[in-house]
DNA sequence: GAGTGGTCTAGACCACCTT
DNA sequence: AGGTGGTCTAGACCACTCA
């Protein structure tokens, strides 16, 4: 099979190195979200393996949702749907428990130094450069989110999204069309904070106004952090859902 | 192999069956935690299945936590440990990142009618009775978290908890060894309120300080509701780490 | 050395989809 | 009919643990 991809599981089992391999091979866009890969005969073989232990291998990339397989079908690289981005990684709730679907528009866009903070949370070199998006989201028509978003410029060169007009794409389907970076997990941390001023203005709330405070940073297929933002959310009228397992 | 456990699996794969009955026989108490299964080709033999299938239920088994598999040892009945009550299904951390260690002290407890909202989260009959709890939890010495626990009398008679003093087990691991109730999964709705009087006294912070609160309901085994929980945190020193993937 | 779970293979058969 | 992934089996060999 194919090797160099992981040197330090050179020792690992063989099916964990061929999932490693096909990780690895898919961020790099050798296949492409939407897009099939070669059949299990024809893949175990050109990882000189058998096809259970290939099978082995896929089931694990599936069961992280990298891949979709179909009976009869195939198996093809998954896309981000818009449903994953608002329900899965962003579960903003009304109180009665139903799903709320946010809209949402960008306030400003300004690619500027990183800030230490930034840095540290993206592990970037000193002196790299970021995008800084400010985006309000309404739920009902009530300004109820505002984000402060931090992207590597590195890995999105020439970002790019218009500014006071409705958003259509989720942003993490956007990262991924656009510049081949799909959100795999998020880490975030909450607190409760009182509103200031700026924030409680965009919100349309008292100023010292409790907002829950959402601190996240988003990795990418390789487990790299390539995402940093701050959610305020005025929590009157909205939950913000969380399930752990 | 052994039938009637999940009628409605009758026409699913093998070893989505055998998984189905070896979880159901767990949580029926079979085994117990901390206790063995029986080895691998004598459990096969015993469902009169395949090795490999039985390899494949017990991987689910297994990647679900509710046992633990150890090459040259056995299998065995995960036993909930205070670890995983505390670093994963109640992560506070301090504002720099590192896991903080919360004591914590019963205030009350008493066992009463359930109120609507009980009945309805734990879909419990009308007329059921809870065992409520009040538990103030400390970080550094500070009252940081206060939680308003309900259980269904059903599921715990007889619940016992020692009230004033410091409590030297997780609540979960309490749960698991003296009922046999063990938390798998849990669902939360996070918002942020202004303090109410009550609790603001008991968290020494001032009246409409803004709070985290945290609306859980916690599962079991057979993915039952079994807890309903509210904590409101005192956000200054503390986050509460969230993970979604 | 005997017994445990972990890895890997090969092959038969099934269910589903396309043409 | 032919190709896809899904299930199930049987068996060989490996790695680890304990007496």
């Amino acid at each position: 099979m194919r090797e160099g991809a992981a040197p330090t599981l050179e020792r690992s089992p063989l099916y964990a190195r061929a999932e490693a391999d096909l990780r690895a091979r898919i961020a790099r866009g050798e296949w492409k979200p939407g897009e099939a890969l070669p059949t299990e005969p024809a893949l175990a073989a050109s990882l000189g393996i058998s096809q259970g232990t290939l099978r082995r291998a896929l089931a694990g990339l599936e069961r992280q949702r990298l891949i979709e397989r179909r009976q009869g079908i195939g198996t093809y690289v998954a896309a981000t749907t818009s449903e994953r981005a608002l329900f899965h990684f962003f579960r903003a709730e009304s109180i009665h428990g139903t799903p709320a679907m946010p809209t949402s528009m960008l306030h400003s866009l300004d690619t500027e130094d990183a800030q230490p903070q930034e840095l540290r949370a993206l592990k970037l070199p000193k002196g790299a450069r970021v995008h800084r998006l400010t985006r309000q989201r309404f739920v009902n028509g009530a300004p109820s989110i505002l984000e402060m978003i931090a992207l590597p410029e590195a890995l999105f060169p020439g970002f790019t999204l218009p500014v006071g007009v409705e958003l259509t794409d989720e942003l993490y389907v956007h990262y991924e069309r656009f510049h081949g970076v799909k959100i795999m997990r998020v880490e975030e941390k909450l607190s409760a904070v009182a509103a200031p001023i700026e924030i409680a203005r965009m919100l349309k709330c008292e100023e010292k106004w409790p907002l829950l405070l959402i601190e996240r940073i988003a990795f990418d297929v390789m487990d790299r952090p390539v995402e940093r933002r701050r959610s305020w959310l005025e929590t009157t009228q909205l939950r913000y859902a969380v399930e752990l397992r």
